[in-house]
DNA sequence: TTATCACTTGATTGATCATTCAATCAAGCT
DNA sequence: AGCTTGATTGAATGATCAATCAAGTGATAA
């Protein structure tokens, strides 16, 4: 059994993916980088596209540990965490001079035609982060709307951040991404001001 | 002088990137679908990327004739324009089986390292599109709020229109574009309704 | 008539691509 | 010791890639 060297492999592949994108990315930057020769490689996977699902299945397992815990133990407050989770988008941006955007959304873009294992596990890291912002609108139900669809308000979410990602990354500029938060943010603001009118009607 | 060859170059070219993407577009696929030699592409380009210059210079120039006026015709609303926009990215969602989204969303993603000039055309591209929709905020400026940043609003918009694309092509379902709109047209009815209600005030 | 010039033809080049495979190796089991 | 099995090595394969270029065409003008 040799566990470390697929998920060497794995590791590798995604850094590379997330640089450079999947077809940019060839199996030999992926064997030259890891130190490790294509026989061990078609060993593990049979070719380069289950290597890309090996990467995605290996992302979708660490959304919670990598993207989540860090943010959830920095901010309680579920609205704020939700703007704590876009703002590690920003210092993405920003650390990486905007070579890394959301790396799920990158993928589901270049990959036009993936076969249904592919798409469905681009599906699957979009609903998981999805299902998380729910959770945080569902922790401040109180704060919004009683009639508010939250899972739709969290699609919403997560379209804002590809959205602003991606026009950020074109313009080489933080000001798109900030100027969209700052409409999700008077978005939210609004909704919850109609709550507390409600409250002094009754 | 041949413009008629350099112009089929690039609309076979522009429709194959469409379609597959640039990177997934070979030379040689150009070339057969638009019954051209190599020879005489090279002659017009002095290489691929340069026929990607091509197609974004001659969209950027056709997104008036193309995209905005069979729309401004068919509605003169200047919020209706907005979601009529929109609805024609759904109707292209639809009857593509998910296959087109926003041309310049996908190359803007595909291409994580452009070169200035491809860069500077998604931008240009992004920017046209944006003073379209802020044009219409504009003419619609007495059902906001005063201080409404309609540039912000508009750039907004583009970024909900991303990602909604995105969305229902990763999931090859038209339900998250269309939750996604009605959360968009949720922010500007509460925009209008803080209008009439200070109205009522004074 | 002849020279010029923009354009076209299509075989060819060398680089790079994903993938294959016969061989060797290391470790455990009998 | 001998056998088995999973893992590793790295040269080799054939396909495909963007790009080149020498030879040709046809229209125009001197």
């Amino acid at each position: 059994m040799s566990p470390d060297t697929r998920t060497k492999i794995i590791m590798t592949a995604m850094e590379l993916f997330w640089d450079k994108g999947y077809g940019s990315t060839s199996v030999a930057d992926i064997l030259s980088r890891s130190q490790i020769h294509s026989g061990s490689l078609y060993h593990f996977f049979p070719g380069k596209q289950d290597v890309l699902v090996g990467v995605l299945e290996f992302y979708r397992d660490k959304i919670e540990e990598w993207l989540l815990a860090p943010i959830w133990s920095a901010v309680t407050d579920p609205i704020e965490r939700i703007f704590g989770l876009l703002n590690g988008y920003r210092t993405q941006l920003l650390t990486t001079d905007f070579a890394y955007g959301c790396p799920i959304g990158n993928l589901a873009l270049e990959l036009h035609e993936p076969d249904p294992k592919v798409r469905q596990l681009l599906a699957a890291n979009f609903t998981n982060w999805t299902t998380a912002i729910e959770g945080c609108l569902d922790a401040a139900a109180e704060r919004l709307p009683p009639n508010t669809d939250r899972r739709a308000l969290a699609e919403y979410i997560l379209t804002v951040m590809e959205g602003a990602v991606m026009q950020a990354r074109s313009f080489r500029d933080i000001g798109p991404f900030d100027r969209n938060v700052a409409m999700l943010r008077q978005h939210i603001d609004l909704l919850a001001s109609q709550v507390r009118a409600e409250f002094v009607k009754v």
